[in-house]
DNA sequence: CCTACCGATCGGTAGG
DNA sequence: CCTACCGATCGGTAGG
């Protein structure tokens, strides 16, 4: 809105001082500056642009936000975000495609620096809802939202894209689920769980409020508590493993 | 998109042929036509308009939905959906509230067919869940998945409307959860309990696909098995009631 | 409920 | 990445 204030935010990023009108036409080469000497931080505007949109697209939702909202929120104008996407649309799936790589990267992570036996499917089951609760509801968490609930604005090819990076999130749960449905601390069909798992956690950014009492962590208690039972009597999980 | 085949369908709902612009002139006085002699279906558009309206919010989202594809599916012109509502957002509005009314009155309906015992809670959630599952996925059931899915394009004012309904609806469910809590058959703190629980059955509107082989029995059989752990050992949950 | 219309906004582009 | 712009579409309304 404030185009001063936008346009102080740029000149913090270039090097130069405000451009005199006589000095931009020395200075700037006319067409496409693919790459200036000192290559600056093309990339970084890229990324800019996604986490805007993220934020924007999850809080007024993809239709509702316009891509003079996305370019205001960085500090562009109405035409540049068309420079760095062909369409509202690559922007929005490139969002969706941020998140999902986040959100592999972090489960890998947290199942690494974890260093669980493979035979403890609870605690294993309980670190990936918590990592989970976190890529959902947590800091800068607005990409997966995004990807949850924007789903239709995609296209077929697109959503092509983000299915084979949620099923390879989705294949690090299934030996655990088995493993808790061997046990008989899972009940029922482990696919139709896993459905019915993931949407307890999912639906959670509908109704989650981080001002409010409950943490990330009261969260996966409560989570545990609601799908796990106790293992069958006499029987050691550990057998089952 | 066909002006014929959309007034074709009026058509058949008005008893006059087709009419000439002579004939129009004669017959159709101007200005709001409040009351004809006859009483047509005056409330009965208002309906179709709630109801073609629930069926492209779901199917496109709100935003994507214009007014010309709603006046288009009943048969109107662009301008005349905006006799019945004021606005777009009322129309949404009253998809939302026709839907939780129906629900309420779905969910009274079967409890009261059923005459289930107070004591019987896990028949009772059973019930309720096989309801909700119904209204979230059964034949016409575009209202709910609207009403959750597009709550982000209506007024605070319109929420509450809103709000008091769902209160209604999910106080049936409250004392059915306490007392499989107190069964320890539902385990954790209740509310996130009940949350969780939603999440998990109204997500279902995501994935799932009534032209493949689960029926809402066997969601309603999953969702039980996974939710409700066995009694306490050696303590009758009538006992409890 | 139709006809005819309006102002606003939007995604996107040419050209530099 | 900005400037200047375009065609399309949209919600809504006057007047009958």
């Amino acid at each position: 809105m404030d185009k001063s204030a936008a346009r102080s935010r740029t000149a913090a990023r270039a090097t130069p001082p405000l451009k005199t009108p006589v000095a931009a036409a020395e200075k700037r080469p006319r067409g496409r500056p693919r790459k200036t000497l000192d290559e600056r931080d093309d990339g970084n505007r890229r990324l800019e642009l996604i986490t805007a949109a993220a934020r924007l697209f999850r809080k007024k939702g993809f239709d509702a936000t316009s891509t003079r909202d996305i370019a205001a929120a960085v500090g562009m104008h109405s035409g540049s975000p068309f420079y760095h996407f062909k369409s509202k649309g690559a922007l929005l799936h490139a969002v969706m495609e941020e998140g999902m790589r986040s959100a592999l990267q972090r489960q890998a992570q947290a199942l690494q620096s974890a260093a669980l036996p493979d035979g403890d499917a609870p605690a294993l089951l309980r670190l990936l809802v918590r990592n989970h609760f976190g890529v959902l509801l947590g800091p800068g968490s607005d990409f997966i939202p995004v990807m949850l609930y924007e789903s239709r604005s995609i296209t077929a090819r697109q959503r092509a894209v983000l299915t084979k990076l949620q099923n390879d999130y989705e294949a690090v749960w299934e030996p655990v689920l088995e493993a808790l449905a061997r046990a008989g601390q899972l009940k029922g069909p482990v696919k139709l769980a896993r459905l019915l798992m993931f949407g307890a956690l999912n639906w959670s950014v509908q109704w989650f409020d981080a001002k409010k009492s409950a943490t990330l962590d009261d969260l996966t208690d409560a989570a545990m508590a609601l799908f796990i039972h106790a293992p069958a009597q006499g029987k050691s999980s550990k057998a089952l493993a």
